[in-house]
DNA sequence: CGCTGCGTTGAGCTTCTTCAACGATCGTGG
DNA sequence: CCACGATCGTTGAAGAAGCTCAACGCAGCG
C-alpha cells in the first residue's frame, strides 16, 4: 500500500515498525485543498497535526491592516501544527494550500498514545521541533538585526544551497509571497532586487535568479556589507 | 537533599520517580555565574542542556554592528538550551548571566537516555519545546507585524498579567534590556514611554509602571490603535 | 479583447535609528 | 563623607530605511 510507503519515507516516522505503521494508518485521514484553500484559522482548536503529501503549504500571521507574515512553507514529507498537539492550545497562526495539495491528518490522542510507547518517535519529534525552534530564532535574529538587503542576500544563498548550487536558483513561490517570508512588502523587495542587479550581484528574469556575486551575497547577509543606494 | 526538591519542583521533571530523579543527580553538574558572566557563546558545542537554579539567564542573538537581540530571559525552573541536545549542532546563540546565578547542567547522552526510558519526560519537554515554539512564532508576529508601541503595550500586559495584575507593575530588568528583548534600541523605548505616559495610558516612575488604561494598551497591542505623536 | 493577478516604478511620508549631549544614580575608593 | 567614574536613562536634531499610495506594464486566460 503506498501509504505505507509514504509514512516510511517522513523523517519523523522513520525507525517505527510494520505495526506501528498499521496503527498510525488506522487513526490517519488524507485531505485534499484546493490553491489558495484554508487548512486551518489562527484560533481554531488543534485536534491534531498534519503531514504534507502533495503540494505546498503556508503558516502565516496576520496583522490587523491584513498585513502577512509567513512564518513557514512545507513540502511534501514535512510535519506542521505539531506543537498544536503538545500544548493543549487553539493553532497560533493560519495554514493554506499553496496549491493543490494532499496532506494527512493525525489525530491527537492517538498520536500521544504511539508517542508514550516509542521512545523513538518522542525522540524524532523533539528533534524536529528543536530544529524548528532553531529556524525561528534565525528569524528573529534576521527580523531584529537584518536589513531587507541582508536577508533577501541570506533566502538567495539558502535556496542556492537547497537547490544543490545550480547556474541559476529558480525561485518556487511568487515574489508577494517571498517578500511576506521576509518581512517586508513586494514593493520594496522588488526594489531591492532591482538594486542586488544592477549592482551585479545578480541577475533577475522573472522567477529565475542567477548568483553572480556569491561572495558579495554572503558578505551582505552577515551583516559585514551594505548595499548602496546606486 | 534540596536538589531532589528542586528537580522534582521543575515542570519538566514532573512525574518521575525517585530513582530516575537519583539517576538524574548522578550525572548533573551546578554552576555558578556572576551577573555579566557568560554562560556559553554562540557557536560552541552544546553538550548538555540547562536549568535555572537561581537568578535569571538571558539568551540572546548579536549582529555584526553589536545591536543586541533578545530570545528570552529565563529565571528558577526554566530550562534551556534544550534544543541543541537534539539536533546535534552548536548553540545558535549566546547565554549570559544576568545576576548571581546558579544553573544545573544535565549532560546530553544522560538525558537522552533518560528520555527513551520514560515517555512522560519526553511529552513533558515536548510541550516545553511547543510552548517556546509558540513564543517564538509570537515574537516573530510583533516584530514584523507591529510597530514598538504595540510591542510595548502586549509586553506592558503579558507582565501585569505574569504579576496577577497588581496596581503597578514592575520591570524586573533594565530598561535598555527591554529595548532589546522588544527588538529596538533604548532611546526609543525611552521616547515611547513618554508618548505612553503623557497620553495617559501609563505612569512611569523608574522601574514602576502603573497601568492607566488597560483597555487602551489592549487596543494598542492588538494593532487597532495608533499611537498620535503628540 | 478585456479582465485579473502580479510585478514594477515613482513620490512622499512615517517610523525608527544614529549621533551627540546631558542628567541621575550608585558603588567605590580616597 | 565626599568625589569620582561608570552605568543607565533621557532628550534633541538629523538621517536612513522601509512603508503607503498611486499609476502603470505585462502576461495569462476566459
Amino acid at each position: 500500500m503506498q501509504l505505507m510507503d509514504f509514512l516510511a519515507s517522513v523523517p519523523i516516522f522513520k525507525g517505527l515498525s510494520r505495526e506501528q505503521y498499521e496503527e498510525l494508518i488506522m487513526v490517519t485521514t488524507i485531505q485534499g485543498y484546493g490553491r489558495g484553500q484554508t487548512i486551518f484559522a489562527e484560533g481554531e482548536e488543534g485536534k491534531g497535526f498534519f503531514v504534507v503529501m502533495e503540494g505546498s503549504v503556508k503558516i502565516y500571521k496576520l496583522s490587523v491592516e491584513g498585513k502577512e507574515q509567513i512564518l513557514h512553507i512545507f513540502g511534501p514529507g514535512e510535519p506542521f501544527a505539531e506543537a498544536a498537539v503538545f500544548v493543549g492550545a487553539p493553532f497560533p497562526a493560519h495554514a493554506l494550500a499553496l496549491q493543490k495539495s494532499r496532506v494527512l491528518f493525525i489525530p491527537r490522542a492517538a498520536f500521544i498514545d504511539l508517542i508514550s510507547k516509542e521512545p523513538s518517535l518522542a525522540l524524532n519529534m523533539l528533534a524536529a521541533l528543536s530544529l524548528r525552534l532553531k529556524r525561528f530564532a534565525q528569524m528573529i535574529e534576521e527580523l531584529s538585526l537584518k536589513e531587507v538587503p541582508g536577508r533577501l542576500a541570506a533566502h538567495l544563498l539558502y535556496l542556492s544551497e537547497q537547490q544543490h548550487y545550480p547556474e541559476t536558483v529558480r525561485l518556487e513561490i511568487g515574489k508577494a509571497q517571498l517578500a511576506s517570508l521576509l518581512g517586508t512588502i513586494p514593493e520594496t523587495l522588488s526594489r531591492i532586487l532591482a538594486r542586488l542587479g544592477s549592482q551585479g550581484f545578480i541577475s533577475v528574469k522573472g522567477p529565475e535568479i542567477t548568483i553572480l556575486d556569491k561572495e558579495g551575497l554572503e558578505a551582505l547577509a552577515l551583516g559585514e556589507m551594505r548595499l548602496t543606494n546606486g
